[in-house]
DNA sequence: AAATCGTGGCC
DNA sequence: TGGCCAAGATT
């Protein structure tokens, strides 16, 4: 019976050998990235934190935040006990505060009904606040050695391109991806895990969005879009502006919150961002989040 | 299911 | 310079 995962040989595992030397040799040592362990156990936390900071935030800002966030916060139950406010002081300008709020109570719900340790059942991470699809295959994945699935931008674009010819997945997952991208990955106890790091690895520093690499890739042989001629696809949905936006407008008037230990003024947030109307909506939507709260004498503060 | 939700860096 | 992109989740 031939092993089938050897570069060159054909058949669904194909190229996933190439993939695995290349991710040995190229990955980055990052300080999140340990060998998994069966759990669940207490280096999930790491990987959970993580996983939340990288969402939609880029790897050179979240080192340092994690590093902090982890020091401080060496456990869920270290998070459980502060406030939610220290949670997204701490959380500072990595963006999308709602993760720090989120992150605070997954860390509650991981205290009060898994022992203070991140599950590794996929149900049980799927109900933890701010854990969608992708974040619970992650943590499965890369804290414990399972073979979840975690197909973030990368990993879809990489296999968008290598199996299927197209120069990006667009919208959100669909069935069919998944059931590829299970169908792919390398059945053997633990190699799962390892598979979906390394294709992570490789959207992330060769097969990239704008400028692929494809000289350096380890699969180029096989690629399906380099084959074709690297076609080009169709643009996504451009991105709503950010100057003088509801975001722009929130993100002023949590950074004053932020950077107060006390409760502020209105007269405060008055000063943060000159356009009344736009700035109560903000202040309302922040609210909705649970980003702010009212506090006495008309003033606002963190949760906490 | 399309829109919303921060922030910064890069070409 | 400004559009594009970044380890998504939620409603």
């Amino acid at each position: 019976m031939p092993r089938g995962n050897d570069p060159g040989q054909g058949g669904p595992h194909a190229s996933a050998g190439a993939l695995a030397t290349w991710f040995a040799r190229t990955g980055r040592a990052l300080p999140w990235r340990r060998p998994p362990a069966p759990g669940p156990g207490p280096h999930g936390w790491g990987v959970l934190v993580s996983e939340f900071m990288l969402q939609q935030t880029p790897v050179d800002r979240v080192i340092p935040a994690w590093t902090a966030w982890m020091d401080r916060w060496p456990q869920p139950t270290d998070l459980a006990a502060d406030s939610p406010a220290e949670a997204i002081r701490a959380w500072g300008r990595l963006g999308y505060p709602r993760r720090a709020k989120r992150l605070h109570e997954a860390s509650v719900v991981i205290v009060e009904r898994h022992d203070g340790l991140v599950p590794d059942v996929h149900e049980h991470l799927l109900a933890l606040p701010g854990v969608g699809e992708y974040t619970a295959g992650a943590v499965r994945a890369f804290a414990y050695g399972q073979p979840g699935l975690a197909l973030d931008t990368n990993v879809r674009r990489v296999l968008a391109r290598h199996d299927r010819g197209l120069p990006d997945a667009l919208g959100s997952v669909t069935v069919e991806e998944r059931r590829r991208a299970a169908e792919l990955m390398p059945p053997a106890d633990g190699e799962g895990a390892a598979w979906m790091a390394a294709l992570m690895e490789l959207g992330a520093l060769v097969c990239t969005s704008r400028s692929p690499r494809c000289d350096a890739c380890p699969i180029a042989d096989s690629c399906a879009w380099l084959a074709l001629g690297r076609p080009a696809g169709e643009a996504r949905r451009r991105q709503a502006a950010y100057d003088g936006s509801d975001r722009q407008a929130r993100g002023a008037l949590l950074a004053v919150l932020r950077a107060s230990d006390a409760p502020v003024t209105q007269r405060a947030l008055d000063l943060a961002w000159p356009d009344a109307i736009q700035r109560a909506r903000a202040l309302d939507g922040l609210v909705a989040d649970g980003l702010v709260v009212p506090a006495a004498r008309g003033r606002w503060s963190l949760p906490a």
